[in-house]
DNA sequence: GAAATAGTGTCTTTGAGACAGTATATC
DNA sequence: GATATACTGTCTCAAAGACACTATTTC
């Protein structure tokens, strides 16, 4: 292990030591985020965002490179922004992907990222150059990404194991049965319609109405239940 | 949105589009990793470990910038080696701490990993540079790194949640009791006899032999179940 | 024998699962 | 009234918690 000389017109170098030089002295990665953006879709289920490989064939989920200036959230909502259109809520981090091979354009870390959003947010998306896909059969996708989808996944049905909808994937009001359709949806599997009941209407609040327009007795309208009460 | 004109040496630029520049035109951060690496102590139950800060008071948790040509666990196992003088085991990644004014030193993103490892590991660890302080009171520490400790407990805890030892911080052989004693160091709290017992002991092997030198009846000794047994 | 620890048996409580019964709508 | 869906009551079963009892050692 050798030593190297500072650089003199470093104004910081309180932690450096021998195996560990001064910030400039090292090559640096690229720094890449990409995002699956889940939503409950009427008739696919839950689905992932996709968007057009520029240059290449096929889709690929939206990323981008990380910016000066920028902190990773910032770079996502950029990236969902100028590659579809949409915009993001709250990324939240899976994986630090690092395969020293996994980039043919060179040494790239990508930060996968989850980010649940509601349908009306992707209603204004880019028609022509993106895509839903089911997250059960996503179709090709190059990379990393089908692991990220999974662990996206994996994320979202923690998320959901026993809360009803934490992230608004449907409207403000619903029946219990809607409820449990997202649910299951998003479980990939049947949920169990006593424990399903007993679990989440606790946590929800009655509106007093009821639904119409189905067949038989019409079920009463919750909605979530607000912070504080 | 502007395009910027590609850079003609660049070989591969399959990726490019208009908000999707070359590689090598955008600042770079420099990308460090650090790492909580965990242990069991006999006196004081469940350390972390520190190092010295070089040309800076007080310790911090071992760490080191990305090399060119490593992958993140390649980076984590060098700064446990050079700083410290451990062999780490099996870095898992937690967190990526991308604050834009985290470090003095400038745009440093920092990917906080949790490593645990037997004792015997680090009975040759430096000894006037390096120190084991227990997770709950860890002493002063720089940066995202109490964060980190915290987090990394919290890994450790779900891991042990109802399997025995599954790091191997204890030897090969232990009585039930002994076995809880680590738990509960894990845990945080005192855990139930009873239960205890009855989910570990299906998942070990009675070797036959009693434990000696203890008052009361000697317990059995167990070890862990083979895999594929 | 007293004290301490190991190990076992079993009662209670809790929550999931199963299922049947009642309520209220559409057709 | 037939059928479909919403809602409720309750039995069963499994696992956790609590607790008591027996077993075997050291002192």
């Amino acid at each position: 292990m050798t030593t190297v000389a500072s650089t003199p017109d470093m104004s910081e170098r309180r932690y450096r030591d021998s195996s560990d030089k001064t910030l400039a002295d090292y090559p640096r990665p690229s720094v890449a985020v990409d995002t699956a953006v889940l939503t409950l879709d009427e008739q696919q289920g839950l689905v992932v965002l996709q968007v057009r490989r520029p240059n290449a064939d096929g889709w690929a989920l939206p990323g981008t490179f990380l910016h000066e200036g920028e902190t990773l959230a910032m770079a996502v909502a950029r990236s969902l922004q100028v590659k579809a259109n949409v915009e993001g809520l709250l990324p939240r981090q899976l994986h630090v992907f690092d395969a020293l091979d996994r980039d043919p354009r060179g040494w790239v870390l990508s930060v996968a990222h989850v980010d649940v959003v509601q349908p009306a947010r992707l209603e204004e998306r880019f028609a022509a150059s993106t895509r839903l896909m089911p997250v059960r059969a996503p179709g090709r996708l190059p990379f990393d990404h089908p692991e990220i989808v999974r662990r996206a996944v994996e994320y979202l049905q923690s998320r959901y194991a026993d809360r009803p909808d934490p992230d608004r994937l449907l409207g403000e009001e619903f029946t219990i049965l809607q409820l449990r359709r997202a649910h299951e949806q998003i479980a990939g599997r049947p949920l169990q319609r006593d424990w399903f009941r007993r679990t989440m209407e606790p946590q929800l609040e009655p509106t007093g109405q009821l639904a119409s327009g189905a067949r038989g007795r019409p079920a009463e309208l919750f909605h979530r239940r607000e912070p504080g009460s």
